[in-house]
RNA sequence: CGGGACGUGGCGCAGUUUGGCAGCGCGCAGCGUUCGGGACGCUGAGGUCGCCGGUUCAAAUCCGGCCGUCCCGACCA
């Protein structure tokens, strides 16, 4: 591509209201413009991007048998509704009504078109599958935010392993994990595997491909000794115990005037209710269920752990109203001591506790002396709380570390729940009918390209790794009004395009200093510098975007060395 | 959904408090000089001031409604 010809709108000054460093430099490259919230338009060099990252995915997914399809993203509303999650999805599903008054909504994974189109495998001859697309999804985020980080629109590489039993599973399952550590390796990205949650997918095991990042939005617990690593969402760790006191006389009220919160309770109280000797009672209503939820006093509800015990669609705090019509007493004086009626989940930290202090259902009381094992009607007994960074590694007891990370990829063991209801079936040898056991696995592309930026960029711009630069080098023309230097740099452009190498032209007619910044904002790996000084030599000069170095080339070798430069950095990139 | 902020040439912003010719920087076009690290001079083009309504002799500015965008929180595969 030749600048001067090229839709390449590069900005002096930052954008308005750019938060992440991704998003900022994507926008003032000239990689993407926003079109509206959450939607964005992706502009020459951007497209390039996307579509050398589409391409890696491609190559990978189908190096472990994958085929590649193409959806509708365009659902008749009926398929969600068979599968149940036209009611689950909720507000995140673009919905709408053709001219016959039809539902339809706009597709935001394709589990259930894909077990469809599995009812047409007969046998487990038919078996394994591996099922795959590069496509639009659609998800009517709440707050789309970071630029091309979380939008309502964008591309996603899913795919699907059918299997004839667990045992498929799990090896499609580690063909995905392997092909996606090769994905992300060859885009130069550093994605650490960590367990997770489902979430409204279901199934029976997740795993997250985290790209650590200040812009990220989940926290990851991970433990430098072992190497146990999981989102904050399923993260466990080990707690020391605490001594409680011997002997146990029966929960005994005493008055508690004014006292709200966990930690007054614990100031007036010093010798008995400090935060770790107290039980904190929370009331959730789960699907509109009131449900007690029971924590120590100095540990914090993560909420996606009561939704996963609980299997909950919808989960909210319940108003201080309904606690007082449900407790008789206003949050800060809860207990859970002779509730009937209600379901009570506690987090294991409680387990065989004594002695302990909860709220009284009495405003201005509390009990002491409670013992867990005989004055509660625990249901559930689960992890619920919150991880800090700094507690010991479930595993092996060194401090877990807690960062954010950017979830470029998720793969999910989802097992028959949407063969089941799709009725994709296969006999197996003896005659006898099985649901296919499934798998999900997805990438999002557009958010890999940001992960790339946060990963890569320095104070003049962004950084491309090799594999996924839109250009593998620029060829800058120095004093491009004078016959030279211009003929000079087109021959060599066109022999690096002859040698396979991806070449930007800068023949724009600009000063040096303007043409150096751009193609260091813009980001190519590397640059060839050819002007009439060096001509004058029969040199030009190669730059290394990373590190800035240069060294001088003799002209008719340039593009031989640049087309090992590149060659070499790919395989590098490369796993075995 | 709760809280906060913003909306003025392509981009970044001032002007709104106290109503009175719509401005600045960058970018853009033409000419000239300059040009191996974001040059300079001269000339010029470009704006329904988010939208609708109201007040007023007069509205970017005051009032009401709506729309849009961003940030924090909630939510989220």
């Amino acid at each position: 591509m030749r600048w001067s010809h090229a839709f390449i709108p590069t900005l002096r000054e930052d954008p308005a209201d750019a938060e992440a460093v991704s998003h900022r430099l994507l926008v003032r490259a000239g990689y993407i413009r926003q079109l509206a919230a959450g939607s964005y338009s992706m502009l020459p060099l951007g497209q390039r991007v996307r579509r050398k990252i589409a391409e890696i995915v491609r190559q990978e997914m189908d190096a472990i048998g994958g085929q590649q399809f193409h959806l509708p993203a365009l659902h008749p509303g009926e398929i969600w509704k068979r599968s149940g999650r036209w009611d689950v999805m909720g507000e995140e599903l673009f919905r709408f009504e053709d001219r016959r008054g039809v539902d339809h909504c706009l597709g935001m994974t394709h589990e259930e078109v894909f077990a469809l189109l599995a009812t047409e495998l007969p046998s487990y001859r038919d078996l394994p599958q591996i099922w795959y697309q590069i496509q639009t999804k659609f998800r009517d985020e709440p707050r789309p935010k970071s630029g091309v980080l979380r939008t309502r629109e964008f591309t996603m590489k899913d795919s699907y392993t059918l299997d004839l039993d667990w045992e498929g599973l799990d090896a499609g399952f580690e063909k995905h994990r392997r092909a996606y550590e090769i994905i992300f390796r060859r885009c130069g990205l550093d994605a650490i595997d960590v367990e997770a949650s489902s979430g409204a997918m279901g199934g029976s095991e997740s795993v997250e491909f985290m790209v650590r990042s200040p812009s990220g939005e989940d926290w990851v617990v991970s433990c430098a000794a072992c190497g146990y690593r999981a989102n904050l969402e399923r993260a466990a760790a080990r707690l020391e115990p605490v001594p409680d006191p011997e002997g146990s006389p029966d929960p005994e009220e005493f008055p508690t005037p004014g006292i709200r919160t966990i930690a007054a309770l614990a100031a007036a109280h010093p010798e008995e209710a400090e935060p770790r000797r107290q039980i904190k009672t929370l009331v959730y209503l789960v699907d509109e269920q009131p449900t007690l939820v029971l924590l120590r006093g100095d540990h914090e509800l993560l909420e996606q752990k009561l939704v996963d015990a609980t299997g909950a669609t919808q989960l909210r705090p319940a108003t201080a109203e309904e606690i007082r019509q449900l407790l008789g007493a206003d949050p800060g004086s809860l207990g859970a001591v002779g509730v009937t009626g209600l379901p009570v989940l506690a987090d294991r930290a409680l387990q065989g506790r004594r002695g302990l202090v909860t709220g009284a259902n009495r405003d201005d009381y509390h009990l002491r002396h409670v013992d867990v094992g005989r004055d509660l009607a625990v249901e559930t007994w689960t992890d619920l709380r919150t991880v800090a960074a700094g507690e010991a590694c479930a595993v092996c007891g060194e401090p877990l570390e807690r960062w954010r990370g950017i979830e470029v990829g998720h793969i999910f063991k989802l097992g028959t729940r949407y063969s089941e209801v799709m009725g994709a079936l296969v006999q197996d040898d003896d005659g006898r009918s099985h649901p296919i056991v499934m798998g999900s696995y997805g990438i999002g592309i557009e958010r890999t390209m940001a992960a790339v930026v946060e990963s890569f960029h320095d104070e003049r711009g962004i950084v491309w790794p090799m594999g996924v630069a839109p250009f593998s080098v620029v060829v800058t023309v120095l004093r491009a009004d004078e016959s030279g230097p211009l003929e000079a740099a087109e021959q060599l452009y066109g022999d690096l395009l002859t040698a396979g190498v991806e070449a930007l032209l800068d023949d724009r007619p600009e000063r040096p200093g303007v043409k150096f910044a751009d193609a260091e904002l813009i980001g190519i790996p590397l640059r060839v510098t050819v002007g009439p000084k060096g001509l004058e030599r029969g040199r030009v000069e190669l730059t290394a975007r990373r590190d800035l170095t240069s060294e001088e080339v003799p002209l008719d070798q340039a593009t031989k060395v640049v087309a090992e430069l590149v060659a070499a950095e790919l395989t590098a990139a490369r796993p075995e």
